[in-house]
DNA sequence: CAAGCGTGGCT
DNA sequence: TAGCCAAGCTT
């Protein structure tokens, strides 16, 4: 073992976090566990993460669990989490093994959906100890850092990740670059004073740390108006499963129509889908942004005489954005 | 391979 | 405060 590789797993093992999924020691942990913690915290912060971790864990304890379920249900857990795409590929590769088995490969892993190189790598190092290397956010700066590479390429990336790993214990060793990057050498006003291996950081020799990695640039945010209708019938209201895939894919929501031309266009084009005369009451605007998106709806509101099915919406899954418009029914216990 | 995919915390 | 960022994956 090599002198950096000493000095940071001796600081992890001295000052890991307490975190919801480290039950066990790293390398020996339950893969579905593993597996699961992983996919919620992609993109996601720890302290919302593990909300949803322990609540899926509480309704799902195992794997076979989440296979017996339909999709809805596992839906309605994740309500409110993002990027819907991970509780729909969590599903069907739960199903891929209940029936095969956890995969004991990387390949394997691969092969099912929703998970890629890093979160194969993850699952496999912590609950199996392979010496497999992982890259996120938080490896891909260390390394940036401890190797001055202000703009590193994802081949790059995994390489000197490969090449770092502390094959004995790389479950621990994964772990420990995570949390460095996470708790020490973060993005921002690192704390380079107390970083374990800032004597083998050459950002930190050449005081470059604030420079690397380079920002990335930024996608422009799109603007999209569009136009919701609210079907009520004083109780519950008509809600649609979106389309899988696609933005909120597989979440409910209401008739959405997006403005090409003007907002009357739209409208029209709307109650000419449902088949309705009324041309619909105006009830209020909703803003809604996400990272790359801001939305701008206009609701109109129309009391149901029609033969479209309505609903209860706490029965089913819903984004942020439906909630908002939902709000603006005014119905008394609606979720 | 660059763009699409949610939401909330932090400064 | 408006923007940046968070244990990525898919197409």
């Amino acid at each position: 073992m090599s002198e950096l590789q000493t000095e940071l797993l001796e600081w992890y093992f001295a000052n890991a976090r307490v975190l919801p999924w480290r039950d066990r020691e790293a390398g020996t942990r339950d893969p579905y566990r593993t597996w699961l913690s992983e996919t919620l915290l992609q993109q996601t912060q720890i302290s919302r993460g593990s909300v949803y971790y322990t609540a899926f864990l509480e309704v799902f304890p195992t794997v076979q669990d989440l296979a017996d379920a339909p999709l809805e249900a596992v839906l309605k857990l994740w309500e409110g989490a993002g990027y819907y795409a991970r509780a729909r590929n969590l599903h069907a590769a739960a199903r891929v093994i209940a029936q095969h088995g956890f995969p004991t490969t990387l390949e394997g892993w691969r092969a099912l959906p929703g998970v890629g190189r890093y979160t194969a790598g993850a699952v496999l190092s912590l609950s199996r100890n392979a010496p497999l290397p992982v890259v996120d956010g938080n490896v891909r700066r260390v390394l940036a850092r401890l190797l001055v590479e202000p703009d590193p390429t994802e081949t790059w990336l995994w390489v000197q990740a490969e090449q770092l790993i502390d094959s004995s214990q790389p479950g621990a060793w994964n772990e420990a670059m995570i949390e460095l990057g996470a708790t020490v050498c973060m993005p921002r006003k690192p704390r380079c004073a107390s970083c374990p291996i800032n004597s083998h950081c050459a950002a930190f020799h050449a005081a470059r740390v604030d420079q690397i990695p380079a920002p990335k640039p930024r996608v422009a945010v799109k603007q999209i108006h569009a136009v919701a209708l609210l079907i009520t019938d004083g109780a519950r209201v008509y809600l649609e499963q979106r389309a899988l895939t696609g933005l909120l894919g597989g979440l409910h929501g209401v008739p959405l129509e997006v403005v090409a031309s003007t907002r009357d266009d739209a409208l029209a084009a709307l109650l000419e889908r449902y088949g309705l005369a009324a041309t619909g009451e105006w009830v209020g605007k909703v803003a809604h942004t996400m990272t790359h998106r801001q939305f701008q709806l206009e609701v109109y509101h129309l009391t149901s005489s029609t033969a479209l099915p309505l609903e209860s919406p706490q029965h089913v899954a819903l984004s942020k954005l439906d909630a908002k418009v939902l709000a603006l029914s005014k119905l008394e216990a609606l979720f």
